[in-house]
DNA sequence: TTGAAAGCGCTAACAT
DNA sequence: ATGTTAGCGCTTTCAA
């Protein structure tokens, strides 16, 4: 274990170039104000010193922490075995880093770890909080509200109508899953399938849930009413994808294509599929959503799928809670949501990318 | 944007108690030493005005934070198409969460951070720090040392035997990589394999290093002198394992086993083999590292490896880091590191898990 | 432009 | 057992 000393404070600088503590501040934070001599004595000692600030004071005074929770409520740790995940911290950290903010990383393994966090939120360790994955009956929202801390969330929280109503100071960034959906089912369609069949993801996020809608809007617009047993549910896993396949060839063997929830969904079922004896795309063409192209560009044959761009859906929620802070403070009260505030859903686009699976 | 409030004081919730802050504090860090009915009183107000204790003040006179550093140190961001890292951080996470302290994320995107980071931890922000996936050349270790940071390393730090000398204070957790690989190839060799080839981690990076030393030991130990064509370098990527395995066949055709550095790269391989027209294991076994089980059960045919428990490597990491700042605290001064302090380096074990594919 | 001084909210001696 | 008080290191009026 590496030893740990007792820095020096400002005084100790302020000390040894000769100055007030006041004016060693001021240079410190930006140095306006001060003229050049003295600032560069300041700036010597602060070297000499090897001074470095010390953040909780400074925090008790400014009730600033340049600091953001990132929450990931995933109970059944599917966390990290998912690159989603690890793509959205990327985008999350660049942007912070980018603007001088830490990044605090919260996981929930589970209902218990709740009150911990909406604890620490209260606690005004972090300026604001960007929270993921939430599921349709999480009480994490509402524990955040509650907290009061500026938050962004990671995909439309599924609060229902009634609550997002109520509350019209939700901040949520999103790709177009629904939009997604309709064109990769679209393009099943325009491949000439009839017998296109849905996997669903984990239909507790809306995630999951919007693409199921956008697979409807398009079997009913186009086929008129389809066939209820082409839909099987599952939760965004391998696994779980292999289980629905399975499933499906067993109701309906005559399936021509699959849409699958995400791509780690379509890697399972197109185990299941070769398995079975079933070409891809020539007896069933396969679809899948995310384009983590680690995934989708090593299988075999390689996916089809909708891209949506996670990185950037992370910098971008950063860059709303930011931003949202700095507005904040500027006008020196919160802002509380409402039309006149920054715009509470950005939607990214998706856009089809075509390999050789369909 | 959910709004955010000024929280009430311990002065608050004092005068609501009518009794002193000392009291309220008391109560606050666990109560001792405040007589039940005060205590009872100090508590509803507590509870009435929702008051959470200040952190920033608290850590002001404390010194303490309840907070460690996790820092990932990979500058050609394979952090996290790697479950490896995701793995680690889950036992991070869960044993700083049962000792309340929180885990703020440092990412770093190359040599530009690394400044970033190291004004991060002098700073002050942290009690400690847990340090990844250092590279033989990086100066972070340097700078952490010199941040005076309480750490514990993850693999051991690779900045030669002079340096591991003089800091004898270094505290790290590993695997038996030498001996996980060594026990790997002679599985290999048992099989009746003579033809057995190794690609190679990053070999800046010790573990790679100490795998190709188990590799060598063994081969020099059975067959006398290896034929050094028979190592090929690569980078712990599955794109990385397919070119190695590329080149391997190209030089060596006669390859009958490989040891990959680990689960990632022995997909690759598997894929290049099975492109190539071999039979795995028939024609050429295939051993790899890690068992990251979502990779090597799922692999065709399953993938024979050697285990090590990652998950357990990070919540080891985590528990030495806070038992050596608890200890820090009793002693009122800082661990220095050796002979007397605690263990400086933990060897966790490996195991060979047959699968089908050697 | 610079300095003096008053806190920020909390803990920890020290009194009582 | 409880209260009083003195800071922790910093920013920020307010005077000079």
């Amino acid at each position: 274990m590496t030893e740990a000393v007792s820095r020096p404070t400002l005084e100790a600088v302020a000390a040894r170039a000769g100055v007030s503590r006041a004016t060693v501040s001021r240079v410190v934070n930006g140095g306006d104000g001060v003229r050049e001599p003295l600032a560069e004595r300041v700036r010597r000692a602060v070297e000499e010193l090897g001074y470095v600030p010390n953040q909780a004071a400074r925090s008790l005074v400014t009730r600033r922490h340049d600091a953001v929770a990132v929450v990931i409520a995933e109970p059944e740790s599917r966390v990290f075995a998912d690159p989603f995940f690890a793509l959205q911290l990327r985008g999350i950290s660049k942007e912070l880093t980018a603007h001088d903010n830490q990044l605090v990383l919260l996981l929930t393994e589970g209902r218990a770890d709740h009150a911990r966090v909406a604890r620490y939120l209260a606690g005004g360790h972090v300026d604001g909080a960007l929270v993921f994955s939430l599921h349709l009956d999480d009480p994490l929202p509402g524990l955040i509200h509650d907290a009061g801390v500026p938050t962004v969330f990671g995909g439309r929280p599924g609060w229902g109508e009634d609550a997002r109503a109520a509350d019209p100071g939700v901040v949520y960034v999103d790709c177009d899953n629904r939009g997604g959906a309709r064109a990769a089912v679209r393009h099943l369609l325009d491949l000439g399938r009839r017998r296109v069949a849905h996997i669903t993801g984990a239909l507790d996020q809306t995630s999951a849930a919007d693409r199921l809608d956008g697979y409807r809007d398009v079997m009913a617009d186009v086929l008129g009413e389809s066939d209820p047993r082409l839909v099987v549910e599952s939760d965004f896993t391998p696994a779980g994808g292999e289980r629905a396949m399975r499933e499906l060839l067993d109701r309906c063997p005559d399936v021509d294509a699959v849409f699958a929830a995400n791509d780690l969904t379509a890697l399972g079922a197109l185990r299941v599929l070769r398995a079975s004896g079933r070409r891809v795309p020539e007896d069933v063409a396969v679809v899948g959503f995310d384009d983590m192209v680690p995934v989708t560009e090593q299988t075999d044959p390689p996916l089809t799928t909708v891209r949506q761009d996670i990185e950037e859906m992370g910098r971008l929620m950063a860059r709303l809670l930011l931003q949202g802070l700095s507005e904040d403070r500027d006008r020196q009260r919160p802002t509380a949501g409402g039309p006149g505030s920054p715009a509470s859903a950005v939607i990214l686009p998706t856009t089809l990318i075509r390999r050789a699976s369909a």
